[in-house]
DNA sequence: GTCGTTGCAAAGATTTTGCATTACC
DNA sequence: GGTAATGCAAAATCTTTGCAACGAC
């Protein structure tokens, strides 16, 4: 049985507040302005467990730490900047994945990563 | 100026070797079997340099220590299966991702990573 | 009051670095 | 022979775990 603790509250609502996806060090960062004494175990335990949930999902990065973001924000993808490194949400998807498969495979879901320039550090 | 030692030649030739991507402790063992007293620091230093210099490509995989496979390849994604958790290289690549892209910004490159369950695990 | 949760610090795991030695060129 | 590269061990990260104390229910 769990419990909510002003601790998970805070961890879940940085998430939430965040418009991109956070490390865990940026959540423990965020979620330490309501919960200051807030360790770091705490978070990596809460995520652990919102991952296994279904609440959270990963988003990783070559070369980087793993980012999170809730569940709920529906299907997308991710942009990545070479220059300035942040992170942008992507929306829309390309149809045809399932053609890339050979014969027999079974197809469940994907991910989709982009690098270039975002259009802050675009000439 | 840099040299070709035989450790290095056991590395590149671990990678090339191999049918899918390996790991830092994979590269290890594999290259171990021509050099036996390798070092796991030498193997880092080399994949960093390779990386660097364009010959290897990292694969990052969600949850998953980064693996890392010959440039040489052409063009690919990756495909792991949920239930045997080998990973796969599919042909063909989606035409439309820059259409995915906000306005202003550039699109370099791309990773797609497909989940499911092979050609094997599937009943 | 019970017991899931926390904070801390220690332990693991993974990757990098300092430095004396080795071995390409 | 000069110096890049290596091996080892120590250091720096990043993540997990043990345990006593806390606090939600």
């Amino acid at each position: 049985m769990t419990r909510n603790t002003s601790q998970r509250e805070a961890i879940q609502q940085s998430l939430e507040t965040a418009v991109r996806p956070l490390s865990p060090e940026e959540i423990l960062e965020a979620a330490r302005e309501q919960v200051p004494g807030l360790g770091i175990a705490t978070v990596y335990r809460n995520i652990r467990r919102m991952v296994e949930e279904g609440q959270l999902h990963p988003v990783q990065l070559p070369d980087e730490p793993a980012r999170y973001e809730p569940a709920g924000k529906g299907h997308h993808h991710h942009f990545r900047c070479r220059k300035c490194e942040r992170v942008f949400d992507v929306e829309g998807c390309p149809g045809s994945l399932k053609e890339m498969l050979p014969e027999g495979f079974q197809l469940e879901s994907h991910e989709i990563t982009l690098f270039g320039l975002c259009k802050h550090c675009h000439p």
